[in-house]
DNA sequence: TCACTGACCGTGG
DNA sequence: ACCACGGCCAGTG
């Protein structure tokens, strides 16, 4: 059954991204690793450029570079919007970092599978 | 059609 | 410690 093999990573990326917990981020690379290939980091953000037009919608400001930059913000409908959603969500941010990254950073296990 | 870019990351000098 | 380069997939010029 040929469908969207060609896309079957992005989808993915999706389930992996809808599976991060409130309040935790996580890396491109991570989520690009768990997937199978870390050199997919930056199909990862294209990926979430694309899932704005994903069903449902996925917590893209819960993704955030290694570095725990807010790389992404400025994707977003607003450039703040980001940090407002990740406050929120009790993650605080200062100069487009998150603060305590390593303490909110999760990562995206198979075992966590639903 | 060919080439470059993109919300990145790891390695080498 | 800092700077430069390669890699993967898909979309756009």
């Amino acid at each position: 059954m040929q469908k969207d093999l060609q896309t079957d990573w992005i989808e993915k990326i999706y389930r992996i991204v809808r599976r991060i917990p409130k309040g935790k981020v996580t890396s491109y690379g991570a989520i690009a690793e768990c997937i199978g290939t870390r050199t997919t980091a930056r199909m990862v953000g294209w990926a979430m450029n694309a899932s704005h037009n994903a069903r449902p919608a996925v917590p893209a400001h819960r993704v955030v570079n290694r570095n725990g930059l807010l790389t992404g913000k400025h994707h977003f409908a607003t450039p703040t919007l980001m940090q407002e959603l990740l406050a929120a969500e009790g993650i605080f941010v200062e100069q487009d970092r998150i603060l305590d990254f390593k303490k909110h950073y999760w990562l995206p296990d198979e075992n966590n599978k639903d």
